[in-house]
DNA sequence: TTTTTATAGTTATATTTTTCACATATAATG
DNA sequence: CATTATATGTGAAAAATATAACTATAAAAA
């Protein structure tokens, strides 16, 4: 009950918990697949780096009950985390360009499984268009269509940095509220959109920063 | 001072600071090119997405002085935010695996700049050697010759699921002491290894996530 | 030169997140 | 069926992080 107080969480609370349930979810799908039945706390823990007592307390958080005593069961566990996500199904989304991160995400085959649906991909290069996938390649003239027929909510953004805001302000205008954005740019929007900002340079400088400093290891 | 209490964050303190000190890096990188002389806080904050308090405390933190009431001098904070990181210039690394993530690592061009040196990638599919590309492809068998030649500390991992514990317990014996990880798998390594996952799904399903919440917009 | 003012730098406070500790429940055991 | 061992569930304490409030300083203005 404490923990629902939302002061600066208001659109997102529980932000680090709800990772972390992300995680677990991850973690028990690829135990179902493998035919496990039942994990504890620790079992979990263990298989997504984080420790007994916070995979207890983020299910708490989220009154997920287990038995005490017998640990979770997979199935039941899932479908509790599950249900912790409003997913009526699966979400469709869609993709804003083509290129490298474009691509790579439209290949993915796993999305599926998570639930997550990619409709369409958008390119401004009409060459991109040529492509022979899944996942259609569209120009942006028919962006409106989609977003609609759809009901997309969510995009992913993998343009040039220079064309995102661009991008993000032609998505936010058909509806979109949520953005997964893969250019280094602060996107410039109305607050109730939700924005996560995905850096990799970043992501790799951090472990550089790791490993080049000095820290414990030398004397 | 006090800051620097270190009882979890043992092996990379300050996470959070430090992650914000690459976005301030990133920003002015490209503020740099634009031809700016001068920032504030507060123009910095706007920036990156954060408070202006935010960004004075976390320059605080690591002793960055800037001119009072004159801001920040771009080229100087640049060079004073790098000092951070004890680049001896680039750090040489390596990516494992040549499919979709692998080669839109290797086909960006911008990791120069931020002084990510990405010397080689690695792959047990012969027929990805034939890529012409700026970053070679090899077989695993010269991973050792590369590791060491170049002195690499950091290594990429975007192999499939199922090969990135094997491949992970070779880059550690080969002294490896980084990895940014992509594959939803927690790898298992001894303690003084630093591993960053970064998780695809998850970050777009926590965007998918919030915005399918009823929120405060829902009445 | 003195005053004003905008901004950096710092200390204090508030919030969030993690860890700890232990009471509580229950599956397994004899 | 009572006992016991073992996990869960949670409230309280500790740690980490963010915000806010305040002070100091240097530039600009008067
Ligand atoms: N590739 C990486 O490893 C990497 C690393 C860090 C950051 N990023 C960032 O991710 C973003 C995408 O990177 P990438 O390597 O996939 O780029 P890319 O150049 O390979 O692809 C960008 C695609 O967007 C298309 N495009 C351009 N303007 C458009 C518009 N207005 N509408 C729709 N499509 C448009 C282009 O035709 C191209 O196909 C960039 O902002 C980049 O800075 C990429
Ligand atoms: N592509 C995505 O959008 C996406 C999204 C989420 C997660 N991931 C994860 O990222 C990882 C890479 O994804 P991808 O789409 O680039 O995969 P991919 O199949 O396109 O590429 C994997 C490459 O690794 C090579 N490989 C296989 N075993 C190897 C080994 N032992 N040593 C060296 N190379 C080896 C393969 O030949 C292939 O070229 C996977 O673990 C995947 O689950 C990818």
């Amino acid at each position: 009950m404490k923990n629902y107080n939302v002061k600066k969480n208001t659109i997102c609370p529980l932000r680090k918990s709800l990772r972390r349930i992300l995680l677990y979810r991850g973690s028990l799908l690829r135990l179902q697949t493998l035919g496990v039945k039942r994990v504890y706390s620790y079992t979990l823990g263990k298989e997504t780096g984080v420790s007994a007592e916070q995979v207890r307390k983020d299910f708490s958080v989220y009154r997920i009950k287990g038995n005490q005593r017998g640990g979770y069961h997979v199935d039941k566990l899932i479908a509790d985390l599950e249900s912790i996500f409003y997913h009526n199904g699966s979400q469709n989304i869609i993709i804003m360009g083509r290129g490298n991160i474009g691509s790579s995400l439209a290949n993915y085959s796993n999305f599926i499984q998570r639930k997550i649906n990619i409709v369409a991909s958008f390119d401004i290069d009409p060459s991109k268009q040529r492509l022979r996938s899944e996942i259609p390649v569209y120009t942006l003239d028919r962006l409106g269509e989609v977003v609609k027929r759809f009901e997309v909510k969510t995009a992913i953004i993998a343009v040039p940095d220079i064309a995102a805001q661009e991008v993000c302000k032609q998505l936010v205008e058909l509806g979109v509220e949520g953005i997964i954005n893969f250019a280094p740019v602060i996107l410039k929007v109305p607050s109730h959109i939700i924005i996560n900002n995905v850096n990799l340079s970043d992501e790799i400088e951090s472990v550089i920063y790791c490993v080049s400093q000095p820290g414990p290891l030398s004397t």
